[in-house]
DNA sequence: ATTTTAGTTGAAATCAATTTCATAACATGT
DNA sequence: ACATGTTATGAAATTGATTTCAACTAAAAT
């Protein structure tokens, strides 16, 4: 079933049933109507291949996932999903599962299926990448935390002034000794949040102790085996700082198996402010980010750059607001009052 | 840069070009040779719309999800992602957002697209659809709980039985009054889950009771207003069963609201064993149904139907096993085992 | 020495659309 | 009545590949 069959049926010639499809307002109302019936009735769909020959539009864009698990970046891709479906897009998922090898043979998969435009959330990939995607012409938005000095559109948050803010937040509650465990991902971060722990340390003179810093892998596991680390140290801290909620949920898993109360002997503050951090006990204290408005803004920041409205010459970084989000897990509130 | 540019290059014609492309096997090695260093040079990929054109695969497959935020559909999703990869497919990925009209849409976007399969994550879509998709000659996969004698290729576990289970666990540990809440998603299933809480009433001769089975929105606030319907009733229930993790997370908190110890005032029963189930407070008993696996199953089936390995005549069902996993939500293990 | 065979290669057809250009028919203005 | 403009349509070119078929070469078999 193609359009020959449809312009014999018709008694036209393609040319004409092309231009039903495509200009409509030139052809005449009778022969439009009189096609636009037999389209209709012989369910026909014009071949995305051909069409996608002269066009060379795809209505697609890519979306890279880090890890489609973590739901932090499923927010994200669902603010993307929720802008791209409005335009009629469909993204081409791409599971990069944290690893880099993966991800460059995804982003290969990308440019030759010739999307219009790529989201990259939380991408390890380098700069050789993106020469590469520059010269391919394909607009690209990058969103969450990067390495600084990439020339590329970005949409993220103030890492380093949040991570400071909750650091600073489990200082005025009236712990001292405050761990951090850092979720590193590969190439991801040169270290926004680990900068702003540190000057949060600073600024009250307090010491920066290496045997605080733990890195380990983003996720309940990773967080899980950090403080387990933490609580066996010899002078243990009163505060854990995890860079995600789901290393925190790991976090509060192990402590919990020590028998540690929180807040009473230790406080634990997240990063993300996802969904459960609500249901976990006790509820946690942590950094709210804008997930599905990170999401949006990249996908709007994209189909900008996609439809020209923004050049897309010098890049761009759109900074979104976080904030503080109070619960239970790192002290009560009347704590937190005598502070001030 | 075209196939034209790379055969003018190395002075040969473009069907020799072609052929290093795809029969290589068929070029003289010296001649071959030089082509591809001029292709490695050039950068040059095929056009991806002119080969599918010719070919008419796409590499594609559509990846129906009813909610992406919702990590037993990720896993799902997953598990046929991991399989898809390894074939060098990627997928489409489809946010049906428990919205039969947007599923829809995104069902016409993939035969569009012309994808080489699709597989159904929980679906909403009806009969006329995938009578559609048949005329199409678009092989289908569906995974999970759905309307019995559909004529389709099916991988699922058995719900009713898992609920049966579920419940006779909850009857075994000393609860009598046992309430459901069970999470509706639209056309998806007839209720299967429900059947087993009844069949499971039944076996011991308990009355069931209307205003025990609520029915509600899958989620966690819908789990929330659900408990507190139940929890607010003149008699309230001792135990309640949840059709999903989810709605068993929103149980809790509202249960904890209303100042109920789990389990000693009331238990909690899952379904689904999400990660986060192990990590509530307390730690959730759960049905484990092996998520990640009804994705690799499902995309194994679909691949062997898009490669003519099966003929895809008659309906398969594959319905895998689940397992109960006690943990903390349901009582004591001693009291349990008083009851054998 | 001649026929057969296998191995290479290119011209042209094909895939299914869109679009340009030319032409015909008809309406409008002088 | 004639020049001009407008509208509707189709033939053919174009998009970028793959593939068939024919032709040619060189090696092997007779």
């Amino acid at each position: 079933m193609n359009i020959r069959h449809i312009a014999k049926e018709a008694g036209v010639s393609v040319a004409t049933v092309s231009r039903v499809l495509n200009h409509p307002e030139h052809v005449a109302p009778k022969t439009r109507e009189k096609i636009e019936k037999i389209i209709e009735e012989a369910e026909y769909t014009p071949n995305w291949f051909a069409r996608g020959l002269n066009f060379n539009k795809t209505g697609t864009i890519g979306l890279m996932i880090p890890h489609i698990l973590n739901s932090v970046h499923m927010e994200i891709a669902k603010g993307v999903e929720d802008v791209a479906h409005r335009k009629e897009y469909i993204a081409l998922m791409c599971n990069a599962e944290r690893d880099a090898a993966k991800e460059r043979r995804y982003l290969e998969q990308l440019i030759k299926r010739r999307v219009d435009g790529i989201v990259l959330i939380c991408s390890s990939l380098g700069e050789k990448d993106f020469k590469m995607l520059e010269e391919q012409n394909i607009p690209v938005v990058l969103i969450g935390d990067h390495k600084d000095g990439l020339g590329l559109h970005v949409v993220s948050i103030d890492c380093r002034q949040a991570a400071e803010k909750a650091v600073s937040h489990l200082l005025e509650a009236g712990h001292e000794r405050i761990a951090m465990i850092y979720g590193f991902e590969p190439e991801v971060e040169n270290g926004h949040k680990v900068e702003g722990y540190k000057t949060a340390l600073e600024k009250r003179n307090l010491p920066f102790r290496e045997e605080y810093l733990r890195t380990v892998e983003n996720s309940i596991e990773g967080g899980y085996l950090g403080a387990k680390k933490l609580a066996e140290l010899e002078e243990p801290p009163q505060a854990i700082f995890a860079s995600s909620d789901y290393i925190a949920f790991g976090v509060m898993d192990a402590l919990k198996d020590k028998n540690l109360k929180i807040p009473e002997d230790i406080a634990v503050m997240g990063f993300d402010n996802v969904r459960m951090s609500n249901l976990v006990e006790p509820k946690l204290t942590t950094i709210e980010v804008p997930l599905h408005k990170l999401g949006v803004y990249g996908a709007r920041l994209l189909f900008d750059l996609i439809e020209g409205e923004e050049d897309g010459k010098e890049a761009k970084t759109i900074l979104l607001q976080h904030k503080i989000k109070i619960r239970k897990s790192c002290g009560h509130k009347e704590r937190i009052g005598e502070m001030f």
